[in-house]
DNA sequence: TATGAATGAGTCTTCATTCAT
DNA sequence: CATGAATGAAGACTCATTCAT
């Protein structure tokens, strides 16, 4: 009678604790052994729950791994909503902090559980077309978010104003992925730091002195 | 012994080509339906061969995708190798014609079979952690290649001399890979021209003008 | 104990009728289904009860089926029950007549709804061997019913003296049957008409001229 | 080389009568526990296979189902064959005659296992729809056999010329269904003889005296 | 050497039934 | 008394791999 402000019974919310529950489980499972060497029963027997059960929170295999993909893209683009818009910049200098700042936000995300990049970027195209498809899709999504910060940048006119923003886009962000690959191989706090700052001096300065 | 100068017989020789058959062949399946999705038998049957003989050239369903892996790996560095070392260059006018050649053979090779992206860089790493790995080794085995460019340039002087090579080279894969991959959801010429020159515009330029 | 006579109260009134209920809805399920291919959430789902509540009414699946096949069978019993007796008959004209209102109700029952005959006739003994030897059993009192309506013709005179009353009720009953089934595929007026006219004349006339 | 006139290699003999173990095999089992209650691995192991050589033969369980009816068809069919086409026949008395005959042979085939009568009658149209469909189109086509038999009777002129040789044949057909299940019931073979005495009766004379 | 028949471990999935709420 | 969440037995089916021919 006192948070229960909604009428979800105790018994809804019980039923959606054990949804999440399934869903973190599964992701569990898949990331240690994969998606095809996890048997639903893996995933039941390590929850402590009968089998069938799982087949009451959904439909097959399938279903739980898109689950488990849409919650772990939501995690990731959580984490970017948080984060400025791009309106909220109007200098070369703002906009090098807001970036710095989704970088930061991308490096806590994926720092904090190796296998959310493992999963999400490596193994998921692996599971079938439709996978795949997603997986891209979310990729030509997160293209499109900084398409939007890029574009921004050059109506203000703190960014070059010929500046193709949706494949530069897809480039930075290309960046970023090796950058958290790059993590997944070398865990270690002062190589990411190298990424991110190579990421930048490319971005900003470019490889080589200016003529 | 007649115009064989090594003790290869004919039949060796015809093993030889069969083997390769089946890795082709291996791959078509694979890149059709997917490594799980695809049965021995399925391989053998577009062969036209029993499957019991596919155990006569290869150990068990996991070898084969090793060596469809290897495959396509050796042609893609072979593609490269083509390439002119790093010492053939001297200034940064030539680094960058040395780059578009670099980039034009990656183009060509991905662009004449988009399976090969696909399988390589999506679908391999989902099939289990052993080829994960193998998948990041191969990434870092490019970044290495990059990297030996980078280095040079730095060398020679036509770079920033205080460029981190290493991060900076898995920073430009990342581009790289990033374009392979907006080519196989939009294989239009136009749009990986334009993603060749936002790439080209970044490693030079940056995206913004300098102060 | 208002006006209720009996001590059967509200409450015990409303449970014989969910009772019936299910049972009319169970027959709605394995006539459109099938008995194996029926579950029975399906039924309480159909019938908006929980399916728990289900095994308040009834002990379980099988429980269910004989009850409804205990009502088919009633129905079909019922309908025939309000023909005259036997006893009532003591001409062959009268048995003609007597024999073509039988005829008429079985038309009435079991083209009121082929589903009665479909499972009855042809699915029922397809559930288990009991139930098998149940449908069986069925038909051997509908002989014996037949039967007696021979019986008593043959001790009035109207029949044959030295009819086989026996056998020749399972003929009839058979032919009676072939007639149901018949409907079943070809649910024409016409063609039932011809059944029942080609059973009479069979059994008055014989197919051939006599000598 | 001796009894070897065909290509068939010894091999493909085998699995011929492989083929043909199964489906005997897979017909004892149904006819045992009923359709639904046998497993295949039940008629694997029964047979002394793995069960997954059973899919090697057939598609799946409703496929040998399928093969096991066909097979009853087919045996029933093949005893009525053997008897006299109906153009044999030129006189009533001829025609009973071959009636007779056809009796007796549906007599020995049926008498001979009456687990087929029991699977064909009476469990397999409970299977599913589509095998009940085809349990009636086994009757229908039964019915035109018989049909035959009667159209010729009333071309030649030893029955009735205004027999209703379709419907006749149905109700004819009903009587001979209900012998054969009513030796299911009563194997004795003097209720047999019984039956058939009292069809042959019904046929003939009509259960009443003519006026 | 090539073959493909045989195998059975392994997985998904369904559903009748129970029982705590 | 009604409910529906939980359960796990059961079964169909696939396929990598072996091995006799």
């Amino acid at each position: 009678m006192t948070t229960d402000s909604l009428p979800a019974s105790r018994a809804e919310r019980r039923k959606q604790e054990l949804r999440r529950e399934i869903i973190e489980t599964a992701f569990d499972c898949f990331a240690e052994r994969g998606y095809h060497a996890t048997a639903i029963a893996d995933i039941a027997a390590r929850l402590g729950i009968g089998h069938g059960t799982f087949y009451r929170y959904f439909q097959n295999k399938r279903d739980i791994v898109d689950h488990v993909i849409t919650d772990l893209i939501e995690r990731v683009v959580a984490s970017l909503a948080a984060e400025n818009a791009p309106e909220a910049v109007s200098s070369l200098a703002e906009y090098r902090a807001q970036a710095e700042r989704i970088g930061d936000a991308l490096g806590r995300i994926f720092g904090s559980d190796p296998r959310i990049a493992r999963f999400l970027l490596l193994e998921a195209a692996g599971i079938d077309a439709e996978m795949r498809e997603r997986v891209l899709e979310f990729q030509s999504t997160a293209a499109q978010l900084t398409a939007g910060y890029l574009h921004h940048g050059v109506q203000v006119g703190y960014l070059h104003s010929d500046l193709d923003v949706d494949a530069t886009a897809r480039a930075i962000n290309g960046m970023i992925i090796a950058a958290v690959l790059a993590a997944l191989c070398d865990p270690v706090p002062t190589s990411q730091e190298r990424m991110s700052a190579a990421i930048r001096r490319l971005m900003y300065d470019g490889i080589a002195p200016r003529a």
